[in-house]
DNA sequence: TTGTACGCGTTATCAG
DNA sequence: CTGATAACGCGTACAA
């Protein structure tokens, strides 16, 4: 057999013997015509297997498609295997349940930030940004097409609404808790878009920048090798470089629970135990490092938070609504065992 | 100042003093003109603020919109929450990855599964259904639109292809088990759509009528409390449902790990322990099974991979493939502490 | 390169 | 009230 054409609104139409808009009233406005007419427009479209109007073709029509997109720095599954992502995630997806949108995820690239053409050709009425490079091509996209945005920690842009949290406070915190157990030797693990010892106070991101700073506030010079992305077994490879220096660092600070929890294998590699010979800092507090071995001594932010704040901040600007001032949210110490007085 | 319309193609090709159709040629098949004119158009469109062809008007022409449409049975966010639904669609995404494909996730209504109308409106090339009820309304929608359709666990329908596992042999090996170990008076955990004991073999997802069918190959009567959906508060209090019977189960069968983490902690509610007092089985085999406290005794069931495979099915559909015969995948007992032999 | 016929609905505005 | 007419949304693709 070869394949019927799809009916369409026309098709129910004429099957019917009334105009295309009495049946797209039919399912947009049910008062706008009589019950009866109604009844028979949908039974009619339900015999001849017309499925509804076409969502597409709807969404040229009114111009939104009660979608919400997320442009992610990384590939798709990071969205559900890295924990702080997750988590941010699990919170923008709860303030979004009930309001009968979807959620988007487009797919992050190899250079931080979905693809522009990916971006182009997403479908969504409102976009969030989690935590894309500074340069992201991706935001320029949002921008050209006007869609409504909101960026999570970064990058920094003029009348855009944004959540972040302190990370320069959080950072001195961690770096604060190891001086004062007596460590004057430090390694600073640190991720952005490529591997290797960073001398300046380069990287892609506002966070780690953020973060490098703080650590320098409190510990001043000290070595730092940045990943090319935050997951641990980054973390691991970059933790060897730094413990293979001389002198050897005496704690890791490091700019993510994932960085950390890679950090805690290397020490092991290495045949050296944390928190005795190497303390190790994490930053985050991700539900992992909780049940690290040993417990990870990390910075908390309240990710969950930040993903509900961006929520609501996507459903205001949705509304029509104004970005306002970022939202600041506070970050925390939690000590566990993976730090200790230098002996 | 009033808002200016958007510019078009058309605002774009007048502008040029060229068609709208060679217009689209600069943006979709540079081949089609000189590069001096693409150039030009190009220049153009930026300096009038052209973002690019509008994506929903495309898709409407083109009929796909690049992006795989994934129907949950629970809200947006327990795709990030829920250790089980997370770890296959990190397996999904990680096949669709690369694909240049969007995710586009469908919140699940009250019901199981999305709402008609949310499905009715979402747009993407393929859908891929994780565990929905046998009767979701969401399932005939996507069959109306004529959409191809991926299934995982369940329903089982006709012509449609699906990825699953051996839930009756799995339920088989962990009611043996126990049963090895002794245990004779059983409880069973299971979930559905709504909280209750069961009498029949009744349920809404053929995956828990299957686990119960093998639990009763083995262990043959015994009280099943349905909790109303998969969560560990739910297994909770229906695990103290089952404990507050007489004579106490021995053993309590849960047909998934969160319900099984929910009923550890109810037997602590108890004043109980497990397994001196009550041995517990699980069901998934998520990686919280093993961090446990004790360690869930399970059965594995390849969630990852599972997602993969459902992957796979919906890129070969995306390319007109056919359906194909049903996926199923393995199970395995894992054992640890949370069961004993009884005493 | 371009003309032009679709792709499929929505939503005023208008007539009965 | 009920329902119809017609303009509009923005591109794609094929024939000329």
């Amino acid at each position: 057999m070869d394949r019927p054409r799809k009916p369409t609104l026309d098709t129910v139409a004429s099957a019917v013997g009334v105009s295309r808009a009495t049946v797209s009233n039919a399912y947009n406005r049910p008062d706008q015509l009589s019950a009866a007419l109604r009844e028979r427009i949908l039974e009619t479209a339900a015999s001849i297997g017309y499925a509804g109007p076409d969502p597409v073709a709807r969404s040229l029509a009114t111009r939104h498609s009660a979608a919400v997109g997320i442009m992610l720095g990384q590939p798709l599954c990071a969205a559900f295997s890295d924990p702080a992502v997750s988590l941010v995630l699990d919170g923008l997806a709860s303030t979004v349940d009930g309001h009968d949108h979807c959620l988007v995820l487009m797919p992050g690239g190899t250079e931080g930030g979905p693809r522009p053409s990916t971006v182009a050709r997403a479908q969504a009425d409102v976009v969030v940004a989690y935590s894309l490079p500074d340069d992201a091509p991706a935001l320029d996209v949002v921008r050209a097409r006007g869609l409504p945005l909101v960026v999570i920690d970064q990058p920094v842009l003029p009348d855009t609404a944004r959540v972040e949290v302190d990370d320069v406070g959080g950072a001195r915190m961690a770096a604060a808790h190891l001086w004062e157990l007596g460590h004057r030797r430090f390694g600073v693990l640190t991720f952005g878009t490529r591997a290797g010892f960073l001398s300046g106070r380069e990287g892609a991101f506002r966070v780690t920048r953020d973060r490098l700073t703080g650590y320098r506030d409190v510990v001043g010079h000290a070595p730092v090798w940045e990943c090319a992305g935050s997951n641990r077994s980054m973390g691991r490879s970059g933790a060897r470089e730094l413990l293979s220096l001389t002198p050897r660092p005496t704690a890791l600070l490091c700019a993510s629970d994932e960085l950390a929890l890679g950090a805690l294998q290397a020490v092991r590699d290495l045949g050296l135990r944390v928190p005795a010979d190497v303390s190790v800092m994490g930053f985050d507090d991700v539900p992992e490092a909780e049940h690290a071995e040993p417990p990870l001594t990390t910075v908390r932010q309240p990710l969950a938070e930040k993903g509900r704040r961006a929520g609501e901040l996507a459903l205001r600007l949705l509304d029509g609504g104004r970005p306002g001032e970022p939202t600041r949210l506070p970050v925390s110490l939690v000590e566990r065992a993976s730090t200790a007085r230098l002996t």
